[in-house]
RNA sequence: GUGAGUGUAGCUCAGUCAGGUAGAGCGCCGGAUUGUGGUUCCGGUGGUCGUGGGUUCGAACCCCAUCACUCACCCCA
């Protein structure tokens, strides 16, 4: 028979790596919280049109990488590839986009069908911030702060933010133009990709890997000389907001993105030591998404930070995180001390909620049952055996110092081992 | 989607070049006078060599296909 496996691009975090998964979610929120932003829980599953609409029909997202399938009543569904979308879908839906300035984080599971290699995988865990109805540079500069906040948090360094401002919607429908006439009298140079991309996306060239084309590139009319007046005095803003906070960041004017709803400030926090996936978290303003959707114009911004990335850099900093390991270990040797052991052991989870006591099951003599108590990291076994059931007593003994082991009665145990907690 | 590399015991790997029906360390289980772990010593358990075909008297090894992982392109968080 075949073995069963998980499905391609589909990771299991096991239980020895959930400890560094939680402290890390954690930290997240304890951040997000801090600036008063409120968790939404948002369906896996949306209707397929919402990111046709929103993410954009030509984009590589939308036309390759998506799980897209038929339900039993042949409606397309899609498992979500980015957080955004469903979010704007449900603040609409619910009537909380209009009821004020909204912000709103989420996290969980995006899908997104492409080859898989280092920090990149087909199922994905997000962290994203969305905050709505706010017109000014303000907001995008809380967002950024919110994120070097959380690399303080987590103790990570050497990221660079980038920065760039796509403009309007209809400046950089014209600098679209600006920049396909351009590139099109040089298509001669072009490669391949950048050759299906003056179709589909020609923004993205800019950003383009190949050495061949940097000389083309630097070239190119940039971005920056023809977005509005009003963005420009935006992006001023913006920048000046994050001077005076000492946030250091680097104008990148080939910076886009490669979802169609950003407009005006986009961002990027890179690094250099995760290989090729070096943007561990992005965002931007999305000030048209909201009117896309169906609603009335809202102007928005927001980003989503990829968790495997971010622990990964962790990882590459030497940081550890302590696995969860039971302070008591109980051993019980013969069916009677099984017996009362059980009886023990749910009256102490009574007194001391919370308590990681690890009761021994499978049998055994002494000397085994003491080998899995030091195995399992316990600082403490508690002892019952013919004996000590006789006299309704345990023995506690120290597993990790050289201290003797000693007596108590069964009615003494809560309170002893509460001292030793 | 394109290209390259890898896949042998629960884990880390050797064996592949020059085909002769599988090895180490760690782990796991047990023992060292039977109610006491962590060190040491002794013994044991362990794999249809990713999967399916082919070549061959004979394949972990050569060939083809396929799946998965890794890395790069691409894409993006």
């Amino acid at each position: 028979m075949e073995k069963l496996q998980a499905v391609r691009g589909m990771h299991d975090t096991l239980p020895g790596e959930t400890p560094k998964w939680q402290l890390l979610e954690d930290a997240l929120q304890v951040v997000l919280h801090s600036y008063c932003y409120r968790e939404i829980r948002l369906p896996i599953i949306e209707k397929t049109e919402l990111f046709a609409r929103s993410i954009g029909a030509g984009t590589d997202i939308v036309n390759k990488e998506m799980y897209t399938f038929q339900d039993r009543n042949d409606e397309l569904l899609t498992l979500r590839p980015e957080g955004t979308a469903g979010c704007v879908r449900a603040l609409l839906q619910h009537g909380l986009i209009y009821a004020g300035p909204q912000r709103v984080w989420y996290q969980g599971p995006m899908f997104r069908h492409e080859r898989p290699q280092q920090g990149r995988q087909r199922q994905f865990y997000q962290v994203g911030a969305e905050a709505f109805g706010m017109e000014g540079a303000e907001i995008d500069a809380e967002l950024i702060l919110v994120c070097a906040r959380i690399w303080g948090a987590l103790g990570i360094e050497g990221i660079t933010l980038q920065l760039n401002s796509l403009g309007s919607h209809r400046a950089r429908h014209s600098y679209r133009k600006l920049l396909v006439d351009y590139l099109s009298a040089h298509r001669g140079e072009l490669d391949e990709d950048s050759i299906r991309r003056l179709e589909t996306n020609p923004l993205r060239i800019l950003d383009s890997k190949n050495p061949a084309l940097q000389g083309l590139i630097d070239g190119a009319p940039s971005l920056l000389d023809s977005i509005d007046a009003e963005s420009a005095e935006h992006f001023a803003a913006l920048q000046d907001l994050l001077d005076a906070n000492g946030v250091e960041y680097k104008i990148n004017p080939r910076l886009v993105r490669g979802l169609d709803y950003y407009n005006r400030t986009v961002f990027e926090w890179t690094t250099d030591k995760l290989g090729a996936q070096g943007a561990i978290c992005a965002g931007g303003r999305y000030d048209d998404l909201v009117t896309q959707i169906g609603g009335r114009a809202t102007p928005a911004a927001g980003f989503a930070m990829g968790l495997e990335r971010i622990l990964a850099l962790l990882e590459c900093s030497g940081a550890e995180a302590v696995a969860g390991a039971p302070r008591f270990y109980q051993v019980m040797v013969g069916a009677d001390a099984v017996n009362s052991g059980f009886r023990l052991a749910e009256r102490l989870r009574d007194d001391i909620p919370g308590l990681p006591l690890l009761l021994h099951c499978g049998g055994g003599g002494f000397k085994s049952q003491f080998k899995k108590a030091d195995k399992s990291g316990a600082e403490y076994a508690l002892i019952l055996g013919a004996d000590e059931v006789a006299s309704n007593t345990v023995l506690i003994k120290p597993l990790r110092t050289d201290a003797e082991q000693y007596k108590v009665t069964q009615e003494q145990l809560a309170a002893e081992i509460k001292r030793l907690l």
